[in-house]
DNA sequence: GATGAATGAGACTTCATTCAT
DNA sequence: TATGAATGAAGTCTCATTCAT
């Protein structure tokens, strides 16, 4: 009872040293960031981040968990939301993006550095990633598909269309709702000009 | 007579450099490719790269000019083909994403490497990418789309679902024609089941 | 009363590199001195000196920045020896050479190693001799010379005389005190044999 | 009979090559020019340069040989001009400054890179250089000087005091002549104010 | 926990030099 | 004579990592 949160909050420092190899793991990569920028983004010395992980590359594992699991967090009640599965995604690929794009980099390194980056922990990132695609491949399966679409290509470009945005957004122009919500609807129904119209 | 096609092979040795760096890059991305990584992959000294390409950079940024090359002539008579315009966007994407996947690494390296990964040649790679963006671009604006279609993010999804594809792409699954079909005609009219089918 | 002399010996490690490389610096020039060359002297490893010097550049502007203070020091108090002032230039040009020549090598960097030699700190290199020049330039200054003596190729040959001696000068023939004797001497009254003598 | 002049015009190439590298060498020291630089200064190959001289110590040998030649050659017919072996010293000095602050290199070479400098060929520089100042000491032994003054030190002061100018000396100031006459005429009858003036 | 100093490997790059052409 | 391509050694510097303090 003395620390029941210790769970959550467990170490200030271990969280400081996450959060500074996510922003940079997110916007340089894995291989062009040094242990010595992540801690001279920390004003400390490179040995102390080996207080806290035995190597740059279970850092990254570190970072890449909490990535997974914030990005699965995300998706946890969007079931309860809507009883239309089509609404149902583009609230699952909103959530997608918002989580994606958010502050922090998180989200980014996630997409950005893949599991043939680093060989030594190369298995346990495929796992997790595995882990949230599976998550996220509900909210398709509960569409009523047209029986020629090919769920696992109908899937896996959505999740390119959304996780290319890693490339090209900048916040300010279109807003992950809007980006959600034209993808998704577009797949239902089409883009193309409705006849008469 | 004697050497007919001297003007297609002229200079093999840096062509050799240029495949090698082309496949290694695609595969590892930049950073985590070295000059002994190419070399050894030639069975030549690291230095010998130096008589061809002044800097490890400079080597990516001529694999980079090939690699969009090869985007830009894949495209070249897609306009011919067909007089309907989703057609032609349907072949665009094929080919786009034939010559991606293609063996040799070229067009992954496009994809793969980011500009900012490599700030000394990031505003020529930049330069590089929009003429082949532009170049894809009018296959979007040709269509006829509904009013309240953003092109810009319809244009950004779609390459982003094909881009994506350097990720989860086998080969001998799913053909790019299968892909590009699912995806263009998804887009045109839509996945969802068609009522009273 | 534990570390009572804390304050001069501090950082006791960058000092042996300090010394190290001044010595290999005045001995072979800058550019015939590789970090190898001083690192095993020290023997430790090339990498060791990164930990007190950021570039060999850098290492050379600290060395010069020393080797300065040294020739700088040591015309601290020639002014109040004497109220000749032929007989104080005698002594600043004595000091200048036992200084120059002092075992250790800091002396005869800052005159071996020309700012011209290492473009990213000559500008430094350039002003630190310049201070120095401005000291001894004092003693010139308080002269009484004949008036048609430029006073500033007066100083600059005298500098270069002294200077000069790096090149020929072995310990145990000629001591610092006769040259400057000699140089000085000869300067004011003439070399010539004496009428009548 | 069939190439009278061989020993002189010799060889058009060898000659822009010695060209090349006196300025290189003169400007930026031994060390710091690559073989690359020269070639590059005269828009060929290094693979050129080793078709003339067989390496890199040789071709500053050569260029050495070539500077000792000049200023030696420079000193010719000194002795004839003047009986009074003080005009004569002054002389020599001004052909010494003249030769070595020459366009070119050939002079500065001499001066700037020491046998020390490149152990391969240092034995044979060294007998160069006090060739060279074995011809000019016969003009500072003709002087009657005070008995008390070591002719050896009063030699080299005065050779570092022409030498240093390299360090110094710019176009357009103080001319060779000038500095020749107040160095001379100083050491002859020196710089105090004369009595009474 | 964190530092300061160091290591050993390896990064990119340059160098003098060679040699077939 | 000169080139183009290559070598092998060495250059400066960075890296992940260790460890006594």
């Amino acid at each position: 009872m003395l620390k029941p949160d210790s769970q959550i909050v467990i170490d200030g420092a271990r969280e400081r040293f996450l959060d500074a190899a996510a922003e940079l793991f997110a916007e340089k990569g894995y291989h062009a960031t040094s242990i010595r920028d992540i801690a001279r983004h920390l004003g400390v010395t490179p040995g102390a981040v080996y207080a806290h992980f035995p190597s740059k590359s279970q850092l990254l594992l570190a970072v890449y968990e909490a990535g997974v699991a914030r990005m699965s967090a995300c998706l946890e009640d969007v079931g309860d939301a809507d009883p239309d599965p089509w609404n149902r995604l583009e609230t699952a690929c909103r959530r997608h993006l918002e989580t994606l794009l958010q502050a922090g980099g998180y989200g980014r390194v996630v997409i950005r550095v893949l599991p043939s980056d680093v060989e030594e922990v190369a298995d346990a990132m495929t796992r997790l990633r595995e882990d949230y695609e599976k998550r996220f491949r509900q909210y398709v399966d509960a569409l009523d598909l047209a029986p020629e679409t090919d769920r696992r290509v109908f899937r896996l470009t959505i999740l390119g269309a959304l996780n290319w945005s890693l490339v090209w957004y900048r916040d300010g122009a279109t807003s992950p709702a809007v980006i959600a919500h034209q993808l998704v609807e577009g797949l239902r129904t089409g883009h193309s000009a409705k006849q008469g119209s």
